[in-house]
DNA sequence: TTGTAGGCGTTATCAT
DNA sequence: ATGATAACGCCTACAA
């Protein structure tokens, strides 16, 4: 920067002032400068500033599995929310080792981030409820599908119990009597809490919660499928006329493993999801899911993490779920 | 670290020294240290760190879509590779905008990265070859997905043409006279490349290329289902007994599209992917693929800017392609 | 072995 | 309006 002064016959501060505008500064020596800037294409070293601001202008995304729709809708909308900010987001992935995934946040940390989003933290070792409280007194934090006592207002999380009860519930509805369910992650809140609310409406309409019926995923499209062959193979002891899977990609995992065996959907068998992802019901029509707004969870958390950087007031709304039937559905 | 210094009874640079390890510390003395930094669980900034060494120990990684699998893969690669070194990747998405796509990679560059990974750049206005044999010259940087004269050994790119080419060939060798083809984005090297093995392929056997049967996609699932919608609609004017779709995803968007229409594969038609994605085979078995590694490309790529960074000498690879049958494939 | 001091690229506070 | 100058947090000769 002093050499940019030097060629352009001013002091480095001046330079510095042209480039920030806080200051106003001579249109001649103004025009100088920025020529040559353009000459060398000189731009600003953001470390350096942030160094001086005492922030980096990063924003720590602790994150597991970038390869999946539903964290890439996140992603999308945290990237939105910082897209007119001078913030930019900063990935580390976590694992299901509890002990990387620590690591992971101790590199945002070292890179002194100015925030962080924690997306679905193992509730386990020193990531338990007592370690993020205290994270959270240090900078500011923002976590995304999983509760924290204490913390709520800085969690961003979805019915997800209600969405569960609601889906079972209309499947039951539709007159099915013995109703598979494949969970995703289970250490993983949302999965877990989707699961009770399986079971509650089982149990609220008199209808016996069969563990055999109840079969563990990891949210992806292959575990959906493999758990549906599981499901039929045991199908003689264990009947079942509907799956209620944890998400739509284990939806559409199973649709595959079911149409493979020319098992109808949903004449032989009902399906329902859960996210209402992107372009699934064009996929596998007709669908009937539960709607999460995975995007506006992104955007959100996001701006009440950027609200919270800024000493602002702010809310996280509360994410609305809602049962979606595409085209007719014809549960039976 | 001053302040550590103070209660610790040292100099500001015996603490340093003590975290570096670079000189040695009177043993007392490092115990003392070690001890307050505990306490305050105290961490050097990398930042000034950076500001210091003139690295950041962030590699820059340029790429469009989070939420993909096949972009998935190839950034476990990049993670993997980086895993044991001090290096950190930082993601900036670009979009098909191609300004956005610039501002993503200036975003970079201000942070001052000490590297960079472009994962297929769009080959217009300011990206263009001269523009990156530039930027190369500035910084170490590798590419994947696209070619670049000057600069070939710092191209990560695979052997799309003769991939293609191969899988096209085993469909006519099957006895397929009318094969379609769902290309992926036309923009990215590696679906054009595939569309030219694709179309090389039919005129070698004396076929002849269809513009109807050749379909534009965009590598999702979703336009791989729509792809075949459209091919359906046309299939009385435009009779075809095979699909060759550019990417695995879009295969897997084609079965379900397929499947939904009560349209048997390999029965009624022949369907041949690409990428032999993780899981695919067990999805949509028989599945027919062209293998690509996708993990290693990234896993390769990084290493060899690593080795670019530290100056050593590296040689990419050649990236091998492979046709897989999965199963009893049955292409008629 | 240890402390002092200078510098990395900026911004901000002073004078001028 | 502009130029010195002091930080920011850390590393590293250099001196002791």
């Amino acid at each position: 920067m002093s050499e940019i002064g030097r060629l352009a016959g001013v002091s480095q501060s001046t330079v510095s002032r042209v480039l920030s505008g806080t200051t106003p500064v001579a249109p001649d020596k103004q025009a100088a400068v920025l020529e040559v800037i353009e000459q060398h294409n000189f731009r600003p070293n953001i470390v350096a500033q942030g160094l001086v601001h005492g922030r980096t202008f990063q924003i720590g995304v602790l994150t597991r599995h970038l390869g999946s729709p539903f964290f890439g809708e996140i992603l999308r909308g945290i990237a939105k929310a910082m897209e007119e900010t001078n913030y930019h987001p900063v990935f580390s992935l976590g694992s299901e080792n509890p002990s990387e995934d620590r690591k992971a946040l101790d590199v945002l940390l070292a890179r002194r981030v100015d925030g962080i989003i924690l997306q679905a933290p193992q509730a386990v070792n020193k990531m338990n409820d007592e370690f993020i409280r205290g994270l959270a007194e240090e900078l500011p934090l923002i976590v995304i599908g999983r509760q924290i006592p204490g913390l709520e207002k800085q969690c961003v999380i979805v019915k997800n119990f209600e969405g569960a009860y609601l889906a079972t519930s209309h499947i039951i509805a539709k007159g099915h009597r013995a109703i598979a369910h494949i969970t995703g992650t289970l250490w993983i809140e949302d999965a877990a809490q989707r699961r009770e609310g399986y079971t509650q409406a089982l149990r609220d309409a008199g209808l016996e919660v069969i563990p055999e019926l109840i079969i563990e995923g990891d949210f992806t499209e292959v575990s959906g499928a493999q758990a549906v062959d599981v499901l039929l193979s045991r199908r003689e002891a264990f009947p079942f006329s509907a799956i209620f899977a944890g998400n739509d990609q284990m939806a559409i995992g199973a649709r595959l493993a079911l149409y493979h065996r020319r098992i109808g959907v949903p004449e032989d068998i009902s399906l329902v999801g859960f996210d209402d992802l992107l372009g699934t019901q064009y996929m596998i029509p007709p669908l009937t899911t539960i709607r999460q707004p995975i995007f506006y969870m992104g955007l959100m958390a996001t701006q009440s993490l950027l609200a919270l950087l800024s000493g602002e007031p702010f809310h996280l709304p509360a994410f609305p779920l809602e049962l979606v039937i595409r085209q007719s559905v014809g549960l039976r």
